[in-house]
DNA sequence: GTCTATAGAACGATAGAC
DNA sequence: GTCTATCGTTCTATAGAC
């Protein structure tokens, strides 16, 4: 699991084989498909398990009460993430340009948005349909795309500060 | 061509194999060996047609004097643009998940953000490095990727917004 | 003895290239 | 149309753990 958390993320999901997945975690074929259906339910799992971690770093932030500060401690936390070399982007969005529509991988994708939708309305108080949750939303995608096509983790910076702009705002 | 972009662009790169893109479009698997050295040249002309294409677009919009109005009929192009069935996100920032970071597919990647970031430095009057320009094109590329994944159109609509309160702020 | 691990051959299908 | 390589998958066969 950990290798082809660490493989789908960096060279992406159809580029990382299955034989490539098992070379480098040292374990046999037939481990991977006792534990595993096929490649479809490892990229679930290896999605799943993102999705996991994601939300345990927004609970984390529930702590901060007061709204702005929240968003702040936010973006410090991508941005710190779009510092590292390992950065590759966000693996719910990259994963939704990889898997079919129909798939269990992209309900999962899905599921990330309306974690970070309820995570922002909650912060703002507003519901998760208010415009201002979209426009979070899309300061986040937007900065964890750029910053990994540009390798430039100041653009998460900047859409940091758009957001308490947002915020602030209101 | 024709067929080998609106397959790239709709199912995805990796997904999309030669096999599928000369029956699709009719043609010997010859003829497509003649024009293209490999899929990797297929590619990089997909990417280059559709920032031909853009530039385009974006050399239209010059003859809108103002900057808020021009940012406005930006997005307002972009919003139809998600609200075609067709629609599937940006084909570069697609592309990018998809293809390596060295590839000759991924420097016309860059060169469409480097116009993206030229367009926006002009049209508000500043440097290309400057902040509020980091802040629109993650505005469009945001839109792009969240009206895609979340089939909703408004996202953009949203984004543009954010980039007007942008424009108008300084 | 059952369970799970291993290495590896072999499967059909399909990839890209010629 | 044909080549080779590789894909995801299945199967054989063996070794050790409880």
């Amino acid at each position: 699991m950990d290798t082809a958390t660490a493989l789908f993320y960096r060279d992406g999901i159809n580029a990382t084989g299955i034989d490539r997945v098992i070379a480098d975690a040292g374990v046999a074929k037939a481990s991977l498909y006792n534990n595993f259906t096929g490649k479809g339910d490892l990229v679930a799992a290896y999605l799943d398990a993102s999705l996991a971690r994601f939300v345990q770093l927004l609970d984390a932030l529930a702590d901060v009460a007061d709204p702005v500060e929240r968003l702040d401690a936010f973006f410090a936390e991508i941005e710190r993430a779009a510092s590292a070399n390992e950065f590759s982007g966000c693996p719910f969005s990259n994963a939704a340009v990889e898997v079919a529509p129909d798939s269990p991988a992209h309900a999962i994708v899905l599921r990330f948005y309306a974690h970070l939708a309820r995570f922002f309305a909650e912060t703002l108080g507003v519901r998760s349909e208010d415009e201002t949750v979209k426009q979070l939303i899309v300061c986040y995608d937007g900065a964890m795309s750029a910053a990994k096509i540009l390798r430039d983790p100041s653009l998460v910076g900047a859409a940091g500060a758009l957001a308490r702009s947002i915020a602030c705002r209101r």
